[in-house]
DNA sequence: CTGTTAGCGCTTTCAT
DNA sequence: ATGAAAGCGCTAACAG
């Protein structure tokens, strides 16, 4: 709290390898074989122990830059993401995070304005330039046809969107998720649904559009159009709008995104239509938020933050030289119930 | 869409410097001088476009980790943020990250676990490693005093809260914050009033806290208590609760973050409390979504996105060798109140 | 105006 | 089992 007296002019001096064979005695490359462990090489065991007593001692860190420069190979990825309020995107990239941090790699966060999308070979100086070691592309963008020299020719994945070359992406089974949502209307008895998502550019949506026109098509007894908004409260407001001023009202709504979700029941509330006895709804995002809309609703959980976590697995197997593998991420996908609770007892979702 | 054929093995070969000046037929120091454009150095005009014209043919890209080891800086710098859901890191975030970008800097995002907070010298080894040039700690923990093992001996700022020692200090003016709310609260005839916050052992909660009692002490016709409660919804549920069970229902709140609100409105709803005609609420958080919550709240809007610049732009002057200095994020602060708008009109804020 | 040279800190053959 | 030496790609002091 800014008690203390201020801070002496903070140099810390780096200690170097050659520190460290200096205070022992020793050359360099055999200080830094015993501090890698080198496997093909034996030292003595005195000879180990006091050099690492002496790198402990003087706190000795190698220099990553150095390492790096000599072991072509940075330890550095980098993650694009989308600069979106949505809350899920910061659970895929804890996921990418955490994982990275477990396999010794340090991360690079770049955000991508999201009205004025750069092409992800925008990134590419990245690798060029020995910051990182490959790309991570999670902006949400389904990719035009790509002209050639927008291909990536760097290690790359991209997250929760699908590329245009195959052998690049890494994403979730939307239309299971699609299957949830028409399953839980079923059981409660609706019939006329409405899919409200995102733009259709947006890949996710593209693919949870098709699997639910496919569902309609395939001409069981529920009905499913699908509806396009932006992906905002202001968005989901105004297609709540448009929806209640149709002749024929859908008793049943999936719901793309968090905050479409917030506008929607807000419009919904608004025009006194009640839920869940009027209309069900389903949501595609998850989050704590959705036990305290003041009314019911559901949502598909789907496995965010291992989608993080196997980009960055996709991603290093590249860099390790494997060749290029689409992944399906097939972690746990559940319906989950959220309930306001009466008062004097908190509201927990229940499976 | 994957829909184009697989890509042939991506191996891009890089450029160097030393490949520029063989397809120049000059020295690699010449290209390097008219690649920097060295100002105290004079290069004949022809032989700078030809360089120029063969880097570009060449697509040269000079290399990081080179430059960074010979120059003794890696032009990157680390950014710790709290591992929370709360929307406004995001925005503290987009606003380092984009000034980081502006200056030229590539910016290390770690993630700090929320349940289990490191010291903020458990990130010192980022610099003594030459991974970045600073660190920018905004995890929110007010530090105990801390042991001098614990100091940071490497440039540093602290974001949103206040370190151990003077100068290093990036943070809002909380007080003036809390004195836009009283200031509302009287606007509105208010005079039993609540803070509900978060733990106390987050420096912006502290210092909110320590206004708002200032403010009861002074002897006003306005009471003011201070609740503390988990900055969540399950908290700001809970809080209202207990608020709701007290003999004396205060008539105006002052909540500390977006998810407490959420609850709160939650469980205010559920008690069949009116707002604003018995409570009057304004958040210290800001939010679209506030539009939306079924009653009008205010807000008191923060420079938040100021915030991550200006904490950016403080650790480059220290690395830049100009000693340390505490700054006061000076933006715009306004009372906002959200309206939630009748059909057929989508709610704006308004100010 | 341009080339030569040394060296940032580390890893990695190759000698001994 | 350890040491010597080369070199990753770049910059900057010094020559010419």
């Amino acid at each position: 709290m800014s008690t203390g007296p201020p801070l002496a002019a903070a140099c810390v001096r780096r200690t170097r390898l050659v520190d460290v064979a200096e205070a022992t005695g020793l050359d360099v490359s055999t200080v830094s074989r015993v501090l890698n462990s080198d496997p093909r090489q034996s030292v003595r065991a005195e000879t180990r122990e006091r050099v690492l007593a002496a790198a402990r001692r003087l706190g000795y860190r190698p220099n990553a830059l150095a390492r790096a420069l000599k072991q072509a190979r940075t330890g550095a990825l980098a993650l694009v993401v989308p600069m979106t309020r949505n809350p899920v995107w910061a659970v895929v990239e804890r996921g990418a995070l955490d994982r990275a941090a477990t396999r010794g790699c340090a991360v690079l966060v770049v955000s991508q304005p999201i009205d004025q999308p750069r092409p992800a070979a925008a990134y590419q100086p990245m690798v060029l330039e020995s910051r990182v070691d490959g790309l991570v592309v999670a902006t949400a963008l389904r990719p035009r046809r790509a002209a050639p020299a927008a291909d990536l020719l760097v290690p790359h994945v991209y997250l929760n969107r699908r590329g245009p070359h195959p052998g690049h992406d890494v994403v979730m089974d939307e239309e299971a998720a699609v299957g949830l949502w028409l399953q839980e209307m079923r059981r409660q008895g609706r019939r006329d649904l409405v899919l409200l998502d995102g733009p259709v550019e947006v890949d996710t949506v593209h693919r949870r559009a098709r699997a639910a026109r496919a569902h309609d098509r395939a001409g069981g007894d529920q009905r499913v159009r699908v509806v396009h908004a932006p992906a905002t409260e202001q968005g989901g407001w105004a297609a709540g709008e448009r929806l209640l001023g149709r002749s024929r009202r859908p008793d049943g709504i999936g719901v793309g995104s968090l905050p479409q979700l917030t506008g929607l029941v807000a419009a919904l509330r608004s025009a006194g239509v009640a839920v869940p006895n009027d209309v069900g709804l389903v949501s595609f995002d998850e989050d704590p938020s959705l036990s305290y809309l003041g009314v019911p609703v559901a949502s598909v959980s789907m496995p965010l933050a291992e989608l993080g976590a196997a980009g960055v697995d996709a991603l290093l197997d590249q860099v390790d030289g494997h060749g290029p593998r689409d992944v399906l991420v097939a972690g746990p996908m559940d319906l989950v119930r959220h309930q306001p609770a009466p008062l004097a007892r908190c509201p927990v979702p229940r499976r």
